[in-house]
DNA sequence: ATGAAAACTATTATTTTAGTAGAATAATAA
DNA sequence: TTATTATTCTACTAAAATAATAGTTTTCAT
């Protein structure tokens, strides 16, 4: 049940963004910098985020990426979604087709039940949620991060 | 945040041993036939459960597996604990120590609700409480289980 | 036009996952 | 006691996923 890097640099990202809404848009490489990523690998995630309506660009000199919505219309599950495909535990979840068992196996209603649970939390959190804590957390220093 | 086959597998297992715990031991390859899933590959799941005190054994001719409490006594988390090593979707949840920003870290707080979340499930749920599902569903006949 | 940035395409090393194979060991029952 | 049948242990391996890197192409504000 472990986050991968995409997971974990993609939300890590995108809160990134929302503390700096108000300033514009930020470099791919200072955003990269800030997390201490590599920005050839944050490129690819960053293409997930846009492509699910999540980022905007500005691609040109003096471009650079810029959330989409702002903060607060952006819930977790959508960054999780965009980076990660599904937040389901096992794929019988989102399509019990593929299982002619599903609804009679009880280890399925586990896998909905985790799915569930995990899905209330991140439906339950905006961006704007996560940049107030971090605004609130104080003076974060990204690139002592080791995770 | 997909389970592999290690915790979907051996949940699997110990629902069977669960339904199946009056009748006493079964064989692996008996298990493992029900599952419809190699043996060999549930030999080395098994001896994760077996280590974290959740199977009895009896080593002979006629032999077998069984719980090694009663199914009212072992929760969910411990199984999946057993089997995957930690429910936390990343490692600064059970290791802070590991990322000397985890106190003022935003993501890092989600972390630990995404964990909490799971976990108050798995923790809410026994082997006898999937047991008694798995009976009400009725017919269940895992061969033709395709995950 | 041009320069700085995003965007795209291809490749690769590493790690994890999912299994297989076979020999060693244990305990019961004949 | 010995044969039988099962678990247990150790080693190996193929395939897939992960986590990048590298280089080229495209875009567009200035």
């Amino acid at each position: 049940m472990r986050l991968s890097t995409r997971g974990r640099y993609g939300v890590r990202a995108m809160i990134d963004m929302a503390v700096h809404y108000t300033q514009g848009p930020s470099l791919l490489r200072e955003i990269a910098e800030r997390l201490q990523v590599s920005s050839k690998y944050l490129d690819h995630l960053i293409t997930s985020l846009k492509t699910a309506g999540l980022v905007r660009n500005i691609r040109c000199a003096h471009g650079g990426y810029i959330l989409a919505k702002h903060p607060k219309d952006i819930r977790l599950t959508e960054i999780i979604q965009a980076l990660e495909g599904s937040i389901a535990p096992v794929d019988c979840v989102d399509d019990p087709q593929i299982c002619n068992q599903a609804d009679v196996c009880a280890a399925h209603d586990l896998w909905v039940q985790m799915k569930d649970s995990i899905c209330s939390v991140l439906e339950s959190l905006t961006l704007a949620d996560m940049a107030q804590r971090q605004k609130e957390k104080g003076d974060y220093n990204p690139s002592m991060c080791g995770v």
